[in-house]
DNA sequence: CTGAAAGCGCTTACAG
DNA sequence: CTGAAAGCGCTTACAG
């Protein structure tokens, strides 16, 4: 252990107790706001409170009456604007609710989503918020995190567990956005990017899938493609398209930084994304209304996410049988540039 | 409170002392690894905390030993790419040196960084590190923090504290700027947007000032024009920087956001950002390669930034007495697209 | 309405 | 090398 002792000596119960010539339990109840205690008595000690400048040692408390008063939030990407906002969410809500947020990120490490947890568990959470890195190991969490606590799983669906879980209208986002496409008239459409064994890139897919199928087209496999989530891949890839599906007009990417990636890609081989190839996205990252074209694509309100998983999360705290909470969050279409014009 | 009861009974000490056969004491010092105990009574004991599925209760540990395994984090604004970066390299170093994050954020208001302060000391962390809201008042930070806990500013100066503080080297980086819009040829340049009162931007406008007077330039009134540092209200402000400084060929402004605001102004009046008007921008966010023109700007390393903050506060932590430290953070000059050629 | 006593889960001198 | 005892700062029955 690196911890260290903290600023100089605090002013406790004792200490209050002391200075107003009553006992600590009086002190106690005055903190707790028990109507038990005499109004006299009640305004002397909150006099002294004040002025010895007393700070509530939560901690002490917590362990006498075995509660908790935080909440452990465990983001798999902190720099990703969604994952940002939707940790800003979450923090907003607990600290509504009086709770503190403990905060772990991974950086997409199942290694290091190990370790976090078990250093955050030791902090004795309330509950644990998780976003799972990729590739996260559902076993090794379930055997670490136990019965022990309660848990939310964010975004990414983890293979066998029985804990609530809250994740984006992923097939009815990628629906949307090829419905629009097909309306616009075009008819040879791609699915762009993400790793076809991740959850959400599958749903995705399922989405789109769903969408051609109900205009009675059948899919090509060769406007399949994948890619990592990530602009520099997604412009590589490019090229992958254009041989396997030389003659696609529009693709569906799988989020935004995706659809970047394809954008550049476009403009390397010397096609003007929006005007010649139509392109949407997924997440309504900041960039999305301020490229040029702007990307269409579908906004998740990370914040409002945020909000839904704290509650959430506190729902299942109170009432820890309740059975398992399974929620979809909408998502919205927003129409920009990137598909161009309707389609002769 | 709010707080409620954590999982089924825990483990304790106890437990495994009692199945062992050997005393409370004895199990404490192998889970603090004392070389004291015998390597058999070690192994048994080690076992049966496995067994168990022992779990440490740091909070207890903490109250005894009179410590803190925490850092309380507080952001002014989690959704800025530049801030969660910030954090996420904070979150980074301070879990490498065993001590968790307590997250708090504060959406720029004063009021909310009040409160969320207050419920984050009663945990008792070892230091705090603030991103300080906009307009925050320092004798009321001052009053609530005291002397109770070591504390880091970050970015925003607070007057008349003598905590830590780690803050961009804002005015090389107007500076900077402004003297590759000098080498370009430019002569009539504007500083666009950030409010006058705050620290970062008096500095940077303190280093753009500086590098016209360093090449012989008188700097016009007109060329100084405020906005709030969004897009929106940037756009609205290019009209007054054409009425008021109409033959201005360059801009350098107070960051990215600004810059792109002052990019769509500047379209929508027919005039082309890079091409007919050059442009840079401050704190290199995930847009400015991506943008058409890609934005010159300053990088600042939000993560490193992160990382140095955490670690300059565990210092502090280790040596409280130390004198306070002022450490101003590099920045680079990338040099994109939104300046332009040379002029003729 | 107030106080004395016990206890949350841990650690640390102090004996032996 | 191990155990008995005290204590971190709080709360909560239980008496009075």
């Amino acid at each position: 252990m690196t911890a260290t002792r903290p600023g100089r000596k605090a002013v406790t119960v004792t200490d209050i107790a002391k200075a107003c010539g009553v006992s600590r339990a009086t002190v106690s109840l005055v903190l707790r706001g028990s109507p038990l205690v005499h109004v006299d008595t009640r305004a002397r000690v909150e006099a002294e409170l004040k002025r010895q400048r007393y700070v509530y040692n939560r901690a002490a408390a917590n362990l006498r009456r075995q509660t908790s008063s935080s909440v452990a939030l465990v983001i798999n990407d902190l720099s990703n604007p969604f994952f940002a906002e939707f940790a800003a969410g979450v923090d907003e809500a607990l600290g509504e609710g009086r709770y503190v947020t403990l905060l772990g990120s991974t950086a997409e490490s199942p290694e290091r989503q190990q370790a976090v947890l078990a250093s955050l568990v030791e902090h004795a959470p309330a509950g644990i918020i998780l976003s799972p890195a990729e590739h996260s190991d559902g076993a090794a969490l379930q055997r670490l995190l136990g019965a022990r606590t309660p848990v939310l799983v964010f975004n990414r669906e983890l293979p066998g567990h029985d804990w609530d879980f809250l994740a984006l209208d992923n097939q009815r986002g990628a629906r949307l956005a090829t419905e629009h496409l097909l309306a616009l008239g075009h008819s040879r459409i791609a699915f762009f990017g993400g790793h076809a064994d991740s959850s959400s890139c599958r749903q995705r897919r399922e989405g789109y899938l769903e969408a051609l199928r109900d205009a009675g087209i059948e899919p090509e496999p060769g406007w399949l493609v994948e890619s990592s989530p990530t602009r520099v891949d997604a412009a590589a890839r490019t090229a992958e398209l254009f041989e396997r599906a030389p003659d696609t007009t529009a693709a569906v990417c799988y989020n935004d930084n995706v659809a970047f990636g394809l954008m550049l890609g476009l403009r390397a081989r010397g096609v003007r994304p929006g005007a010649e190839f139509a392109v949407t996205g997924f997440d309504d990252i900041s960039e999305a209304a301020l490229s040029t074209p702007p990307l269409t694509t579908l906004a998740a309100q990370p914040r409002a996410c945020g909000r839904m998983a704290a509650e959430m999360l506190l729902e299942r705290v109170r009432d820890p049988d309740a059975p398992p909470r399974r929620v979809i969050a909408p998502v919205r279409l927003m129409v920009r540039g990137s598909c161009g014009e309707q389609r002769p």
